[in-house]
DNA sequence: TCATTACTACGAATTTTATCGTAATAAATA
DNA sequence: TATTTATTACGATAAAATTCGTAGTAATGA
């Protein structure tokens, strides 16, 4: 167990969601992805990321002018917790029931739907 | 499709939780289970069910005294618009990782890994 | 060199969420 | 009836999260 599960927050999963895809990026890198999708200044980017540093949720290189972020959470330590919290909260405790949600209302492609199978094989018949 | 999509915040998630379970409540009742498990106040819980009264996100008879509260959003819907919104934030769209996360990290029973089964032959060969 | 541009740092304001105290009143009860 | 108890309404405060402006400084390039 690492030190503690710090839970981001709304927006700081949205720039995790850039760090995540990119690897790492500037200030200006993930500013501009967020800017596709909503309106944002880039201090508020930048304040963001500077929080998120100092909260440990990412690293940085700030050997140069311009800083370099990366992730320090990885996507799937975030899934698992925010996944675990969401069957708690929402599920009752059932992880089935999240997963009959998630597989009933959204679409899953043919190679997800095997990908599961085969998971799903491997339960039903542990060893 | 119902007006909008008033996403609950994390306390009145908490408050649903109840409402759902036991179908209506009073603010006592409410209180008394959120008190098991959390420290809160008697008005802090009244406050949030008049603030999610205002929202929308309950319904209530306050024919007498004591008023009664029920849930105006059902469980289901807020699952699937909450689950919706994980599997855009954390899962890039795809929900076949999202019930990969919650198969593989979290105990299904025996029944729930079958009617999962059942399910995904369904999804498999539609009609 | 001087002006412009690109950054970071920092503080402050705003917004959202959560919490609770107090007052008013109805209901219960002594 | 008089007192105590249970309840709601409301406002104020606090805490958390978000947003942005301004200042300072390094880099760029005219």
């Amino acid at each position: 167990m690492s030190a503690k599960a710090l839970k981001p927050t709304e927006g700081e999963l949205e720039i995790l969601q850039v760090l995540w895809d990119k690897g790492e990026a500037t200030v200006r890198e993930v500013h501009e992805e967020l800017a596709k999708v909503k309106d944002i200044g880039y201090t508020t980017a930048l304040k963001l990321l500077q929080i998120m540093y100092e909260k440990g949720l990412v690293s940085r290189d700030d050997s140069a002018k311009t800083h370099i972020y990366k992730p320090a959470v990885t996507r799937e330590k975030t899934q698992k917790q925010l996944v675990g919290k969401m069957i708690n909260t929402l599920f009752a405790g059932s992880p089935g029931q999240l997963v009959m949600q998630a597989l009933g209302n959204h679409n899953a492609s043919k190679e997800e739907l095997d990908e599961i199978q085969r998971l799903l094989d491997s339960l039903k018949k542990p060893s």
